[in-house]
DNA sequence: CCGACCTTGTTCGTTTGTTCACAAAGTCCC
DNA sequence: GGGACTTTGTGAACAAACGAACAAGGTCGG
């Protein structure tokens, strides 16, 4: 999050920035910015800031982005279709280096000007292609065992679509994102607004205006 | 994520579970689960666990999902165009209701079965179609923009994809997804495990062996 | 009807994460 | 060159989340 607010500051041509505005940007605190940039090192001045271009470098060396991490999409269904049609993974150092599904009627067939490649050719895609991420945009059903199989053909950084819970060893990195469980828990709120909302006209209290946070 | 656990358990014909049971599949710790489903009320019985079918009536109307939510997409680029495409919203009882640009050349064009509006029938939109909640995925330029539209419209539940922070009044619900960012959190672990894997080559130390956590 | 057994609901100590507050360090103007 | 001012880095206070443990409540077999 830093380094996407820093980028932007760097646009502008700023040249140092306090912990105080990163924080702003960012929309966190400033003593944590302080505190999450020490982890760093001690790349700032005191009385001056942090150097823009400097906090880029460390921070992008420290995060892995100097290089590109060649992602496989594992399912290319609605979602994974999306996804590997989506440019903006490859903007960010992430390039789409291949599909992958089970389906044998799939397999073999051309999409986004990638060869869908079956299962069983991980391996053989991580030796040739350095495949670093995989991505599961398969049925929930379908999720662990593909998970398996990305662990077993070396890959061990994981990112899950699909809506279930998947396991892995210690050694391998797994973050899961969850659309619909998003739209749930706004659902929730929605919901919970509405009973207030039912609530307040059923009483005749005007809803109390609250301001933002920033 | 208890919710779909209980789905698929409820799909599996047992009609009680208990806590421990239910931590498991969802990959949490026991205590929490009672923890948290103790907010619903007291559903369990001692002995014998949760009714599954009453937990899911319970959880459901809790969580608002009852009925369905009408989302409206903003921004048809490659990614808003991915997910009004992704037939896993609708499904799920957030029917895709609405598609917005503020690009004039794209409104008035049809996608996915729905002709594109203009930002400015957002409010329109809200009260014809009973919009409840946005989603943004506009580039990150105009991503806070859009959020105050939406607002503005009433739309007070926000799911904003665009990489760029964004801040809405108390009274609005934020939920944000980036997808990069998780990619780049995967590439923080795999860039320490590059190091860790040359520093042991270097040493001549063979990589630990960790066990699941399960 | 009773005792053995199971599972919930909740308390409480522990851990983790965030924020405040301030000394140390450095800049900038006169 | 010196003092006023700015900003970092971090120790200590505060807050939130987690998980172990256990009493209370309930089932079930005999």
């Amino acid at each position: 999050m830093y380094l996407r607010t820093l980028l932007e500051v760097q646009a502008e041509a700023m040249t140092t920035i306090s912990s105080e505005r990163l924080a702003e940007l960012a929309g966190v605190n400033a003593a944590k910015v302080r505190k999450d940039l020490s982890y760093l090192g001690s790349y700032g001045t005191r009385g001056v800031g942090y150097d823009v271009d400097h906090l880029l470098v460390q921070m992008s060396r420290e995060l892995g982005l100097t290089r590109d991490w060649p992602v496989a999409i594992v399912g290319v269904g609605n979602l994974g279709a999306a996804l590997a049609n989506y440019g903006g993974f490859g903007d960010r150092g992430f390039p789409v280096a291949a599909l992958v599904d089970a389906d044998p009627s799939k397999v073999g067939t051309m999409f986004g000007g990638h060869k869908i490649r079956d299962l069983d050719d991980l391996p053989a895609l991580v030796e040739e292609l350095g495949i670093a991420i995989g991505i599961i945009a398969t049925p929930a059903a379908g999720a662990q065992e593909v998970a398996d199989r990305l662990v077993a053909a070396g890959v061990t950084s994981i990112l899950n679509f699909a809506p279930a819970v998947v396991t892995v060893p210690d050694h391998a990195q797994l973050r899961k994102v969850d659309l619909a469980l998003e739209l749930q828990v706004l659902s929730f709120y929605g919901q919970r607004e509405s009973i207030g909302a039912s609530l307040r006209e059923e009483l005749g209290v005007s809803a109390e205006s609250k301001e933002s946070v920033g």
